[in-house]
DNA sequence: TTGACACGTGACCGAATGGTCACCTAACTT
DNA sequence: AAGTTAGGTGACCATTCGGTCACGTGTCAA
């Protein structure tokens, strides 16, 4: 398995999407704490944050018993980078703020 | 099935990421074409594409028999949007270009 | 109009995936 | 020391997924 093939793996499924937005709003919880969150037993969440980890989308720090969770933005970058060249990046920006302002507006 | 849902699930398949390469390095291409460069029947190709068509990823323009095919970026962009925000992205730009350059010297 | 060509559909199969559970280790608390 | 808390492991099962195949539709060229 290539390390590109373990973050979309990774990305693949919603619940560890959902992982990753918690850990977005505020970084450095347990995973104790995030269980609370999903609606799935502790193992679930166990082995979705093992895959997130090797995949590199989330870093870990131990303190004690405890395992701090941190999420890790380059993988995410490098996705951009591979189909958006400098060139298109900023007109891409551009129509997505006009369709954000767009949607406001209705 | 949501519309992230089937983005993520699209760019999951190694096979599908490699059709979006292709139409990186060069867009309107023919299903026909495409086929030549996987090892896979065209029926697996057929498959692929549409898959990436439903995720948005991809858009399609007919022209007589033949389905020309168009990459977009706007998925891949909001992608990178959900997990680094404006203040983050100055900084894992910035790291991967120093990693970038780094590799290089090596 | 006949045949070749580009593409679509639905069924099918082996492999991988999401989630659960029984059981386990290590660290903190009192 | 004993109980509690945070987390890890390997087996297991239902479902999904990647890829193939037989067959069908619409378009172009001679």
């Amino acid at each position: 398995m290539t390390d590109d093939d373990r973050v979309f793996k990774a990305l693949a499924a919603p619940s560890r999407r959902f992982l990753l937005d918690l850990l977005f709003a505020r970084d450095g919880r347990t995973q104790t704490e995030m269980e609370s969150e999903l609606e799935m037993t502790r193992f679930g969440v166990a082995k979705h944050l093992k895959v997130l980890e090797e995949a590199g989308l989330v870093v870990v720090r131990r303190s004690g018993r405890e395992k701090l969770h941190y999420l890790n933005p380059v993988p995410i970058r490098q996705i951009h980078d591979r189909w958006i060249d400098k060139y298109t990046e900023k007109h891409v920006a551009t129509l997505i703020d006009l369709k954000r302002t767009l949607e406001e507006e209705s």
